[in-house]
RNA sequence: GCCGGGGUGGUGAAAUCGGUAUACACGUCAGACUUAAAAUCUGAUGACCGCAAGGUCGUGAGGGUUCGAGUCCCUCCCUCGGCACCA
């Protein structure tokens, strides 16, 4: 029997209902929903959940959830119960701002925006786990995101701490360091009567694109930077894409090189603390110098006589100003660079002395040495350094050589040498190489006790607190007279050590030391501590977080949100909610009015999802932890994770670090969250950036309408590598439905053979080369030539079964002859393949094709394609044992012609001999032949 | 300046253990079907020369290695992203 019974209803591709009706068929299946509790195979599929903004799903969101969820599709036809939860990252400025932008309150936005948000994702087919949403402004949620402050709290890894912060004037909050990207604009300036672009960089908010600016204020900080070392270290133990890895090591910043001790005159014991990362260049100091913040700077200018004082102090107020305004209006050439960039600095008139040779050097103070940078102290080393050559050639300073390059002579009175040589004019250490240097000056200031070792780090501190609405209040009190009396939560509650770890409970060990009350820094790494929070005043006297089982602080209803600009936020205008009591006293207090980063809520979302209808049976101090603990055995961490590489340093980074956190204090049991990341690429629209300002933002909406959620999602994968991006044309979008289309026709074929008859020969093995092109390049995330491959397979089913010419009644001659039927066994196939790219479309042909059957919403138990077994492939199936030689003379390829495999040089070498087009340059019969087996064959005349 | 992507037809892009460059698709042109259009189908489509057979050139530029280079090496240019007065 031939065709199908009811292929009337078939005839024509209306996506529109079929995807409604598999939608609903699939909800009520669950077929999305793994057991939780009992998965044997728990695979975690996750995608960076997005802002539920108010102009809907960008089709940019909905390209990286279709290539996560093709993966995901793929791996649960592979025998994995997958889990692919979704939900709404809706606290935070982003939303706050258009919530803003449009006068609605971001509570009744996102109530809108949320129900619009999913329709969406509802709308592109993915294989979503619903029962498991979460959004970040639930009560329900944010309960454990202010948990999770308190554990840091207790655990000495929140402080609150006065610092100059990041604050953007248009959000009006401070940002972390995370949070400020540099941006280039091209400015045009006017010198010397020419117009010339300058490119300048500004720092402006990852948010709103405005400049920040410096202030300085208190602020809850968490302490990342315990945590750089097990950052960078960890970074080469996990399967990511290499740029996110090397964008992470960037901000993390590791510097190698030494503290050293130089003695100087300003007082008795003023002792200068410098740092390099070149101890060898030691004795080649011939100056030091202080950045204009430097603590002794004051000393300095207390002590200094006459004139000088004044000159001193007007050069470090200028230098501050000018950094201010180098801030503000940052005027770096980009294309001049470091280098020729003019080094202003002043002498102190005091000397140091270089422990190393005894040597008196001038103490300068100059504003190219930073204070956020090292110890805001640098050797002057003019002759292995550009920037101390170019101040001691300002100051007339000596250039002393220490280090000779191998080979080449060196013009020492031109340029520094920065690169590695041997040691000279160095004492003891003379003719050793830098390397060998370094390492011996390091013993030697260690064992006179002048220095040592030392890491300097970029990673600073991550700023949490914001003075804004929408976000999760930090859930923390503050009593004056608690303060007053210096008590606090750990002065009250005893020795931190008190707080149970869950590891000491479960028998396990944990990496990080235990907390003793005398040490609230020892969670992570003390020895990377940076520096900027050495000069923090950290003081937590009067500071309680809100006892754990009076979470959430649930935000209230503020009928005007707007920002203040005072440096406090919305809330602090809500009496009732900032007036309690103390834990501590029991008197009058005050809450923090601060809310938490929006980059908090979103830093643990992934531990939540498999736990979000699970009660843990797990507590601490009486309150339920925000996972319970044999449900995140099973499926953490995260098997694949997919997004965008924007996220390098902000959310990946907190990522780690909160997960390295639970697993020194014992809730969790792995210390890196994503075993496996991939960043997507960019999708851009006929060549340009999408953008709200250009207009070219597209909405998928639309074009689901029009061609259906499967050509959408197939065609978004094929616009270029999923790693690299690709270009969205409405032109290509009508190719791709062209190609469902043909699919459709193929499968509804009144040609198609239901019994399943063997196919062999040429058929055979394209089905199987498809089978191993499409399983390779699924694994690897090429979805492009994924669904090429298919496509050539389908271009040559249609030519076998000549479908095409059935339609147009063209049929020629040549081809009618070769007319096959098309087998159950192809059909069945290509629906396999194609299934995760077009899941509804796929789904429809394969229950009314190949089940015979129709299921309606009622029915709850079916055979879903999507939960059949990935098709294998037989690699000996794909081998021919004919195969086309390619024939060159001289690297030329001149011809080719089919041979069976395996045949030898001399055979090889026959039949190419007999092709005219070959034998024509060979007819003085002076070559030799070289040989790729079964390939190629190239005869060379030449005499090389 | 350092680090990491990338540069291939008219367009989006394939092909990197060195071995047919331009798969797949879009667009364009021609044709079939049609009263016509749409849809669908067929064919052509890197450039240049040529009626053709065929030939020459061709993967950002210039060198090199090799029988053979988009692929490896060297020197550059452009572009996107990260870091940067980082000592």
């Amino acid at each position: 029997m031939k065709g199908n019974k009811n292929s009337s209803q078939l005839e024509v591709w209306d996506h529109t209902r079929i995807e409604a009706k598999w939608r609903e068929v699939w909800s009520k299946a669950s077929l999305y929903e793994p057991d939780l509790n009992s998965a044997k195979k728990p695979f975690y599929n996750l995608m960076m959940f997005p802002y539920p903004s108010a102009e809907g799903l960008h089709v940019g969101n909905m390209y990286a959830f279709c290539g996560s969820d093709i993966y995901g599709r793929f791996q649960r036809m592979k025998g994995n119960d997958v889990f692919e939860p979704i939900g709404l990252d809706g606290f935070g400025i982003h939303s706050e701002n258009f919530a803003l932008k449009i006068g609605e309150h971001p509570m009744e936005l996102s109530k809108r925006t949320e129900a619009n948000f999913y329709r969406q994702l509802h709308m592109i087919g993915n294989g979503f786990a619903w029962d498991e949403k979460l959004e970040t402004y639930d009560p329900g949620y944010y309960r454990f995101t202010q948990w999770i402050f308190v554990q840091l709290f207790k655990s000495g890894l929140a402080y609150r701490g006065k610092a100059v912060v990041n604050w953007c004037p248009h959000c009006l909050t401070v940002l972390a360091d995370e949070q400020v990207i540099k941006q280039n604009s091209k400015q045009t300036s006017n010198s010397n009567n020419q117009k010339s672009e300058v490119a300048a960089e500004v720092e402006v908010c990852e948010r709103c694109g405005t400049e920040v600016e410096r202030r300085e204020l208190s602020q809850w900080f968490f302490r990342i930077t315990n945590y750089a070392e097990r950052l960078l270290e960890n970074l080469d133990k996990i399967d990511w894409s290499e740029k996110v890895k090397v964008a992470q090591r960037n901000w993390i910043g590791k510097s190698d090189g030494a503290k050293v001790m130089f003695a100087s005159d300003i007082e008795s014991n003023a002792l200068i603390e410098v740092f390099t990362t070149r101890p060898d260049t030691i004795y080649g100091v011939t100056f030091l110098v202080l950045a204009p913040e430097h603590p002794l700077v004051t000393t300095i200018i207390d002590k200094a006589n006459g004139p000088l004082q004044q000159q001193i102090r007007d050069f470090v107020d200028y230098s501050l100003k000018k950094t201010e305004a180098e801030r503000i209006g940052t005027k770096t050439e980009a294309k001049k660079g470091v280098k020729t960039q003019e080094k202003t600095g002043i002498f102190s008139g005091f000397f140091a002395t270089n422990p190393l040779n005894g040597e008196k050097v001038p103490i300068y103070i100059a504003d190219y040495v930073l204070m956020t940078y090292g110890t805001g102290a640098v050797m002057g080393v003019p002759a292995h350094d550009e920037r101390d050559f170019l101040f001691a050639k300002k100051y007339e300073l000596e250039i002393k050589p220490v280090i000779l390059p191998k080979e080449e002579k060196w013009d020492f009175s031109h340029s520094a040498f920065t690169g590695e040589g041997v040691l000279a004019n160095s004492g003891q250490f003379d003719g050793l190489t830098t390397g060998e240097g370094i390492q011996s000056v390091i013993k030697y200031i260690k064992e006179n006790q002048i220095g040592a070792y030392f890491a300097t780090w970029h990673l600073r501190d991550w700023i949490i607190s914001r003075q804004r609405y929408w976000g999760p209040p930090i859930p923390m009190i503050y009593c004056e007279r608690c303060a007053g009396d210096g008590k606090s939560w750990f002065t009250i509650s005893g020795p931190v050590s008190t707080f149970p770890p869950a590891s000491a409970q479960s028998g396990q060990k944990t990496n990080g030391n235990w907390l003793k009350s005398a040490d609230l820094r020892a969670v992570g790494n003390p020895s990377s501590t940076a520096t900027r929070d050495e000069n923090l005043d950290w003081d937590h006297a009067g500071w309680y977080p809100v006892p754990e089982e009076d979470l959430p602080i649930e935000l209230p209803f503020v009928k005007n949100f707007k920002p203040t600009g005072s440096g406090v936020s919305p809330l602090a205008t809500n009496a009732d909610f900032v007036n309690t009591k103390c834990p501590g006293c029991g008197g009058a207090a005050k809450r923090e009015t601060d809310v938490s980063d929006t980059f908090l809520d979103s830093a643990w979302y992934f531990l939540r999802y498999p736990s979000v209808n699970v009660n843990s049976k797990f507590e601490i101090r009486n309150s339920k932890i925000p996972w319970d603990r044999e449900v995140t055995r099973r499926w953490l961490p995260v098997d694949m994770y997919i997004g965008g590489a924007e996220h390098a340093v902000l959310h990946l980074l907190y990522s780690r670090f909160l997960t390295m956190v639970f697993y020194d204090l014992g809730l969790l049991e792995f210390e890196e969250p994503f075993s496996k990341f991939r960043a997507h690429g960019l999708l851009i629209k006929d060549g340009a950036k999408m953008s709200k300002s250009k207009g070219n933002v597209v909405n998928p909406d639309d074009y689901i309408r029009k061609f259906g959620a499967d050509t959408l999602r197939c065609y978004l994968m094929f616009c270029g590598r999923f790693s690299q991006g690709g270009d969205f044309r409405d032109t290509g979008i009508e190719g791709m439905q062209r190609f469902l289309k043909r699919v459709w026709r193929l499968a509804t074929n009144s040609k198609l053979q239901t019994t399943n008859s063997k196919i062999n020969g040429e058929a055979e093995r394209m089905m199987h080369k498809t089978i191993k092109k499409v399983t390779e390049d699924i694994e690897s995330l090429d979805y492009n030539t994924a669904i090429a491959a298919m496509m050539e397979w389908v271009n040559f089913l249609e030519k076998k079964i000549e479908v095409k010419s059935e339609k147009s009644k063209v049929v020629s001659d040549k081809k009618a002859m070769n007319n096959e039927l098309l087998t159950m066994n192809e059909i069945e196939t290509l629906l396999l393949l194609l299934a995760p790219f077009a899941p509804y479309m796929t789904e429809e042909l394969w229950q009314s094709i190949v089940k015979r059957q129709t299921p309606n919403a009622k029915r709850q138990k079916f055979e879903s394609l999507h939960a059949q077994a990935w098709p294998e492939f037989d690699e000996n199936k794909i081998k021919s044992d004919r195969t086309l030689l390619i024939v060159q003379v001289d690297g030329k390829m001149r011809d080719k012609v089919e041979v069976s495999v395996g045949l030898s040089k001399e055979e090889a070498e026959e039949a190419a001999l007999k092709l005219e087009k070959v034998a024509k340059y060979l007819k003085n019969g002076k070559y030799r032949a070289i040989y790729v087996p079964s390939k190629l064959i190239n005869f060379v005349t030449s005499n090389k």
